[in-house]
DNA sequence: TAAGTTACGGACCGGTTGGTCAACAAATAT
DNA sequence: ATATTTGTTGACCAACCGGTCCGTAACTTA
């Protein structure tokens, strides 16, 4: 109809993305979006709304990426524990491979944005839903996991100590305490 | 000497604690500080330093205070699983009986500012092995973990299920999917 | 009471914040 | 070619940021 955007939305919400979740949401300026982006500000918000909007949409394209490939971990063959394994593996073989001690976005956000505004506490909490579900998916590779309600609580059980995990991983804990805890956390199934 | 100081500063570093767990520091801002204190910005910085020594104070009164009454459900008699579960219940009684889903400031802490500022780094560091040592030795409270090895992965384990714990208080997880974390992640030992 | 010392309060600082506006550029449709 | 629609750009906004300065008030000591 009229003249096409120059840039694409895709490649700049995952740069967004990527600075809220290093930093976090009050931490991120404008401009730092904009510096990271090599977009305008007003493009910006022609294109994703205001800096809130930008935020809840770079959670989304988190899960669509990175909690999508940790469920993608889980599905694959293999017993719960392996499973599992793969899924705390990856937590930390982000930090021996990449250097990368982000943690999760989404541990991020709980706790600096969910307390706080309720879009991002809703959004946010349904998320959290479909990682509940994601291991207790995992944990029905198991026989011993037969039941309904011991699949549910033990995978609330690991889901917390994967939060916790990543939150020790941001929050600089050493890699050999981060694999003990792991290892310990796996014996649980 | 001379005019003595007309506030109480542990009072008012009391409040300043409350700010910043509750919001982190970047969402807390100088006015707000004046605000729930009382006090003008020029006593806050001649008492305290500046922003960044505010929010590193804050932490350690946070240890003094919180960090050392969780030490203290650690130490008294019982099992291990009764020391733990104390420590473990308390997070959750905070939602439910006060009210209070600010998690725990130093778990925030490690999230919002450890990752970025070395000096807060160091701190969360520190305490974080205090709070390493204090579950060890509730652990030896039972004879099963007489091996230091077996003690300290297993103590990493349930620190690290405690600070998933209180990260998804903050971020809005009811209180039965607490509930059911928080028992089977006990049963862990 | 006078001198010395500290606390207090508010004005003030430059810089930055998130957000808006209007002029201009570029593409399509007729 | 012209009209229309949209994207881009940079100037601009009031509000607020953390931090400082300075005149004044209040207290202690001599």
């Amino acid at each position: 109809m009229a003249r096409p955007r120059a840039f694409d939305p895709d490649t700049a919400l995952e740069d967004i993305m990527n600075l809220f979740w290093e930093r976090g949401y009050e931490a991120t300026s404008l401009q730092d979006i904009e510096a990271a982006t090599g977009l305008n500000k007003q493009s910006l918000y022609r294109a994703f709304g205001d800096k809130r909007a930008m935020y809840l949409k770079a959670l989304d394209l988190y899960e669509a990426r990175e909690v999508a490939a940790g469920a993608a971990l889980l599905r694959r063959a293999g017993t719960a524990r392996e499973r599992l394994g793969r899924l705390f593996g990856h937590a930390i073989a982000k930090v021996t491979e990449a250097g990368d001690r982000r943690g999760c976005f989404l541990c991020n956000a709980g706790i600096d944005q969910a307390y706080g505004d309720p879009a991002t506490a809703t959004k946010v909490g349904a998320i959290l839903g479909r990682v509940q579900a994601a291991i207790e998916g995992a944990l029905t590779a198991d026989a011993g996991y037969a039941d309904a309600d011991a699949r549910r609580r033990t995978a609330l059980a690991l889901m917390t100590g994967y939060f916790g995990l990543r939150a020790l991983v941001k929050a600089g804990m050493p890699v050999a305490a981060l694999e003990e805890a792991k290892d310990r956390l796996l014996q649980m199934i």
